[in-house]
This record gives structure tokens, sequence and C-alpha cells, in this order.
DNA sequence: GATCAGGTTTGCA
DNA sequence: TGCAAACCTGAT
């Protein structure tokens, strides 16, 4: 067992943040996740945030998967003193992380996640594990890995559409023949500069700006990256007039975002809003 | 039934 | 450039 005792950890935060589409709450009143082709419980306890693996797992990979070695503080001290939203949105998302997970999980994930809210991106890519994973077995429990490009590239438009992608079905297909056949090298492009990567996951059908960008955040760990969707949309013209000064945070803005968009979704925020703008009511 | 959801593409001004 | 409509599916 391994015990995380660090007051810019926090399991549901992360969880909730809307990052990581596969760690789920568990029977034990824990976490359960799947990454990387492993299986890992965690749950909180009296001495620290408990992880259910071998220090040497540990250190080879859950270490710099959950981004332990960064300091947020320095990250949220780093934020414009006069920037009272932001530093509220960083006060209540404290203990957030931003994940490193896989480019190609990463990209199918977002590319599925476009019209859809979360526990719909759950589900479809649930379904696409169950059917098309690897089994993974742990303390007897069946687990199934997210499946590769060449698994998915090998699969009939239909089996997509039958794990409820609908239009997003030939997207998917796309970016798994083109990773498959090393048209696209995802490994590679972890040596790209921010530009170049940006511009060759723009390149994909079916993704924009905003999936690009979060694919850059949470499968390449560009923490500069900056992903507007809706409700960072909202918030910017809500508390800033339309835009959001990213360029003054060029190495933290997409933690950042991280922190406004789990503040933005909260009834905190909304409650806020209301006490200071009571014609949201009749919205 | 209509509308909408953490978005992208296409078509038209 | 800029804007609206269409696209699948599931939820309200």
């Amino acid at each position: 067992m391994i015990y995380i005792n660090n007051s810019d950890f926090d399991l549901r935060k992360i969880a909730e943040s809307g990052q990581c589409f596969r760690m789920r709450s568990n029977a034990k009143g824990g976490y359960t996740l799947v990454a990387h082709g492993r299986v890992l419980n965690l749950r909180n306890t009296a001495e620290g945030c408990e992880l259910d693996c071998s220090n040497a797992d540990f250190e080879a990979l859950w270490r710099d998967y959950f981004d332990l070695d960064r300091d947020y503080a320095a990250i949220r001290s780093g934020v414009d003193p006069e920037d009272a939203f932001l530093n509220l949105a960083c006060d209540y998302g404290r203990g957030i992380r931003i994940l490193r997970q896989d480019p190609w999980e990463m990209l199918v994930s977002f590319i599925i996640s476009q019209r859809k809210n979360i526990p719909a991106i759950q589900r479809c890519v649930e379904t696409l594990c169950v059917r098309y994973g690897e089994p993974v077995e742990r303390a007897g429990e069946l687990f199934l890995t997210f499946p590769s490009a060449k698994r998915l590239s090998g699969l009939d438009e239909t089996c997509l559409l039958g794990c409820a992608l609908g239009y997003r079905a030939k997207y998917v297909s796309a970016a798994a023949r083109l990773v498959a056949s090393g048209e696209l090298d995802l490994q590679k492009a972890v040596a790209l500069p921010d530009e170049a990567l940006l511009s060759s996951l723009l390149a994909l059908p079916g993704v924009g700006e905003k999936v690009a960008n979060c694919v850059m955040l949470f499968g390449y760990h560009r923490l500069g990256r900056f992903p507007q969707d809706v409700w960072i949309n909202r918030v910017i013209d809500a508390e800033y007039g339309g835009t959001f000064p990213a360029e003054r945070y060029p190495d933290t803005a997409g933690a950042l975002q991280q922190y406004i968009f789990y503040y933005a979704r909260s009834a905190a925020y909304a409650a806020e809003k209301k006490r200071f703008d009571p014609e949201t009511m009749e919205e």
C-alpha cells in the first residue's frame, strides 16, 4: 500500500473534474481506475489517500500519472491577486491535479465527448472497453483496458455505432485507421512543440480546437493549453467580459482551466451568481 | 414530442 | 470571417 498525504490531492475532485472517464466510485467507498493497462484502487483513510499498489508500481507509474512531483500550490499562488474570481476558483478546486493519461485514450474519449454530457461519455467509453478492451485480472476481478487503435481500426463502423457513438463513429474509425497504420504516431508526437502538435491533431476529422486542446492537456500534459467548452465560455463571458487572460499563464493555464471548470459547475458558484444577479432566476 | 447537451463540419452570406 | 444548421443518442 502507498499513502499520499498531500493537501493538493483530492480524490473526489479529481474524479469529478471531467478529465478522466474511467475513474469510478467502487463498493468500498473509494475509486477504481483503469489506466495504462493497469488497475488501481484508491480510497481515503485516516493515514491519507491509500493506493493499493506496490512501491515499485507507484514509482514506475502512478507517481507520474498523478503528477505528484508538481507543486500545485505554486501554480495557484501565481494567479493575479487582483483576479478575485480566479482566486475563488483556485481555493474551491484545490486538490485537483492534471493526470498524465494515454494520448490515444484521450483522443478517442474527447472525440466522443462532443455534444454529450459526462455520464453519457463514461457509458460510451465503458462500452468500448467492455466489448473491445483487453482483460486485466485484479484480485480475482476482471477489468478491461481501453481498446487499442489496432483493435478499433479492425472493426466495422456499425460496431462503433452499437456503442452509441452516433455520428462520431466515423471520426473514431478514421482516427483508429490513421494511428494503426502508423500514418499518425501519437507517441512520436510527444516530442512536438505545442503548435505542431495542435495542427497535427486538428488535421483529424472530428477534432476541432476544443477537442485538440483537451487531448494536449490531458494526454500530452501540455499545461499551458486552455480548452474552452461551453462552461468555460459562460464563465469567461460572465466574469471576464469575453476573454480570459490565458497568455498571462503560459505554463499553467490548463491547470487553472480545471479549477475554473470544477468551480463553474458547482452549486457554490451557482449560489454566488444568484446572490449577485437576481435576473438569473428568470432564465 | 420538443429541446438540449462539455462540439465539429458544412454550407451560405 | 462569421453564423446557422445538421449530426446521433439519451435525458428531461
